[in-house]
DNA sequence: ACATTATTTCTATAATTATGGAAATATAGA
DNA sequence: TCTATATTTCCATAATTATAGAAATAATGT
């Protein structure tokens, strides 16, 4: 994780409709959910989906797997779980053992 | 903790100077460093330094104190442990004990 | 091949945000 | 009060990003 990568993540999630896209889809772990029923659940128009699932996939913040005509979009916890560590790096002058745990083991 | 309040949040760090102050910060934790030795330490002008002081300060993850001439910057943990706890809300069904630690106990 | 459904790409418009110089403000010591 | 240092506000310019309709692409069943 470097500056740059972390900014791109950030970014990522600091926007609404992606924001709420990438907690539905934390709720929905590990299966995912397919792009047509996010868009139904979150009311967003397909094309402006699929946008910000496109931002999402390119951060690395979700995956995506065809399954016969839908594609079903998941978290991918690698990225977020690194972002954090990186925000918390030699925290409090390094101090063990306080900072830095894992956002998520799934 | 709201979408909005984590949008904000985001979109602050989502910015590079703004991501490597508040990681300095995080690395001088709990004492802080005064504007001027941010502003040496990773070059950037004061203008611009001030302008992004206070986003980090209105979105709540830093906090100023002045001393004499000086203003010390140090991170406020609070926006940032809340902010991942809502990022992992009810992660992978809401199992206990996996997931939502908070970033930092400092 | 055709029709249907799912998703993406293209495009123009609108809105937001970062930058840093110059001037203003604040604090403290001589 | 005068001077030096620290920080902020103001401002115009430049750059980035979000939006959603229309058209294009992809996959499946008839």
């Amino acid at each position: 994780m470097n500056t740059h990568d972390a900014v791109t993540i950030l970014a990522c999630l600091a926007q609404e409709a992606r924001l709420e896209i990438f907690r539905l889809l934390v709720q929905h772990s590990p299966e995912g959910l397919a792009a047509g029923e996010i868009g139904k659940r979150l009311n967003i128009p397909a094309s402006t989906l699929s946008f910000h699932l496109k931002e999402l996939s390119h951060a690395g913040l979700v995956r995506a797997e065809q399954s016969s005509r839908f594609i079903y979009y998941s978290t991918d916890f690698k990225a977020i779980n690194e972002l954090v560590a990186y925000l918390m790096e030699n925290c409090c002058g390094g101090e063990p053992g306080k900072c830095v745990p894992p956002a998520c083991n799934c």
